[in-house]
RNA sequence: GCGCCCAUAGUUCAACGGAUAGAACACCAGCCUUCUAAGCUGGAUACGUAGGUUCGAUUCCUACUGGGCGUACCA
């Protein structure tokens, strides 16, 4: 890779790390930049006496002929300018010769990290806030997957607990529904806002739902025969959902299919005093470290959720070897992911296991809450985003066959709502507006894409051959500045790698389209002469190929034409 | 009460302890017989308060203020 080899020779000569190095603010003091206040603290001289210095002597070094045309003293900086026409023609080199795998890490033997994500719970809707973990989960197994791990995504479904009960209570007691056949996961969704509202303080209600629980973990009779084949919809439903987002698991659990040997761990727990009976209960007394108490079993004997978080644990680390497992659930349960590490840790289980929060999804008028019908589901954002998307593209592409707006629209939709997910940070609430969230302008996913359209369109309608083109036509200032923020990709992914965090991702594809559409808006490609004209479709394709390796990172397809 | 997170422009967000704190939206003024105007160019506005550490703090520490979340039988 052209930049990294650079900063290394620049390091080794200077005795300092590759990744001292920064980028300066403004381009016209320079590509690249050393602060020099380490080194001036550990040899005791001014910092801008220490450039100063530097830079002089920087200046007959021979290695950096052809790499460095100028070096200046800033003040406490020491200011590199990259040799334009190596720079160009390095990146253009690079991105051509990895292709789609420009940016991405090799390694011999990579580590298994599993992420646990989309956490959905059937017989309940699927809202804007699941779609937030969804897409934050994919875009990290994907960020993982090109740093070089081997990342195994998952998904745990929570098929077993008292919100199943809360549906089917109320189902059987509803004729409208008990008259139902077929696959109706949407309406097991609208089944559960009801129960849950009607429920509210009633305890007489409540008391009917704890039964029906009973029912079902019995695993025997009408009410399990009602959660079996119910079930069979809501992940019929889910299904449906990952195919259209184009999202895949490599495994879905079930905590109806763990929950016994949760059950069995709770045993061995009780035998060994890690857990303790109180008050009716079963928990886990950790006030000694800080950390409260963890109920693990309600006094009136049924699972609460902890118990098959353990069985899952040690399920995953002994089938799947892995070096980590990380969590990827809401920040509000952090607590609970403390909890269970505590108690791996007491129970002498080395489980490395890492929960990744995120903040939560909240709209204008408050917090979601399918009690008061305040949510926007699954199903009512993406309809609406796609009708919006087929209004702009219709408007656009009155000769388009109708299945071409469709996909179209479809396809802009899809990355609207993952781009608008992923590009605030997760530590961030995200006050979900529909408006603002299906715009397609500013800092969005259509913008980016219609980066992505216009360089397509513009090497469509080219007839040149750009292999081989004669790079050294390449030094307009904008194409060395392009050339630059191309080689940064790679740096780019093992960031958002070491963080964990997808929007490092969204903002460079956001800064590296404002560049290219800043770029061909200034430069004119197809009327040029055509040696230069080759050289400049040489620059587009590598645009054109870290746009997309980008947007696969966060999920997206690269669209030819909107 | 205790714990965690957040506070930057009118709004939504950026900024490994370092150079003149950047974008986007909205607002105003320009640019389509010219590779897609979902675009481009120009314009005003911001680090919650008080201390501390440091050569240097929006960034680290402490207190305070304001907001959110969690804290034994929700998930």
């Amino acid at each position: 890779m052209y930049l990294s080899l650079l900063k290394e020779k620049l390091a080794t000569l200077l005795q300092v790390s590759p990744d001292d190095f920064v980028y300066p603010l403004q381009p016209d003091l320079g590509d690249l930049s050393l602060p020099m206040f380490a080194a001036a603290k550990s040899s005791g001289v001014n910092p801008a006496l220490l450039a100063k210095t530097q830079a002089e002597s920087l200046q007959v070094v021979p290695e950096l002929k052809n790499l460095v045309s100028r070096v200046e003293a800033v003040g406490p900086y020491l200011n590199f300018f990259l040799e334009p026409l190596s720079l160009v023609a390095g990146a253009i080199n690079d991105v051509s010769r990895e292709g789609n795998k420009f940016g991405w890490a090799e390694t011999e033997k990579p580590e298994r990290i599993m992420l646990e994500y989309s956490n959905a719970n059937t017989h309940k809707e699927y809202h804007v806030g699941h779609l937030r973990n969804l897409f934050f989960g994919d875009a990290v197994t994907k960020i993982l997957s090109a740093n070089g791990y081997q990342a195994i995504p998952v998904s745990y479904i929570n098929d077993f607990g008292i919100h199943v009960a809360k549906t089917l209570w109320h189902w059987q007691r509803t004729p409208a529904y008990v008259q139902q056949t077929g696959p109706q996961g949407r309406l097991l969704g609208e089944c559960y806002s009801q129960a849950a509202s009607l429920l509210g303080d009633n305890e007489a209600a409540k008391a009917e739902v704890s039964e029906t629980m009973k029912a079902i973990e019995s695993r025997q009779g009408e009410t399990y025969q009602l959660w079996q084949e119910t079930r069979s919809w809501s992940i019929a439903y889910f299904a449906e959902i990952y195919e259209r987002l184009g999202i895949k698991f490599d495994h879905i659990f079930y905590e109806s299919e763990v929950i016994e040997e949760g059950l069995r761990i709770v045993e061995e727990f009780l035998q060994r005093g890690i857990f303790v009976r109180s008050q009716g209960a079963v928990i886990a007394d950790l006030e000694a470290y800080g950390l409260g108490v963890m109920p693990i079993i309600r006094s009136d004997g049924t699972a609460l959720y902890p118990v098959a978080d353990l069985a899952l644990a040690r399920q995953k680390f002994r089938q799947y070897n892995l070096q980590e497992s990380i969590y990827i659930v809401d920040v509000r349960q952090g607590l609970h992911f403390r909890q269970l590490a505590q108690i791996f840790v007491l129970a002498g289980e080395k489980f490395q296991i890492t929960h990744l929060g995120y903040d939560f999804v909240t709209l204008k008028n408050g917090m979601m809450s399918s009690r008061s019908g305040n949510v926007i589901t699954y199903d009512q954002i993406l309809e609406e985003a796609i009708s919006r998307a087929n209004k702009e593209v219709s408007a656009r592409h009155e000769d388009w066959p109708v299945e071409k707006i469709e996909s179209t629209s479809e396809a802009l939709a899809i990355a609207a709502l993952k781009f608008e997910m992923l590009k605030v940070s997760a530590d961030k609430v995200i006050t979900f507006d529909v408006d603002e969230a299906l715009r397609f302008d500013g800092y969005t996913a259509a913008y980016l894409q219609y980066t992505g359209a216009r360089l397509a369109s513009i090497m469509r309608k080219s007839t040149i051959d750009s292999t081989g083109a004669d790079l050294s036509n390449l030094n307009h200032p904008k194409e060395v500045s392009l050339a630059l923020r191309l080689e940064q990709f790679p740096e780019i992914v093992i960031k958002s790698g070491q963080q964990r965090d997808p929007s490092i991702v969204a903002r460079y594809l956001f800064e590296l389209a404002q560049v290219c559409n800043d770029y061909y808006h200034e430069v004119n490609i197809l009327k040029a002469e055509s040696s230069l004209a080759a050289a400049r479709l040489a620059l587009l394709q590598s645009m054109r190929q870290v746009l997309s390796n980008g947007f696969s990172l966060l999920g997206f397809s690269y669209l030819e034409e909107m």
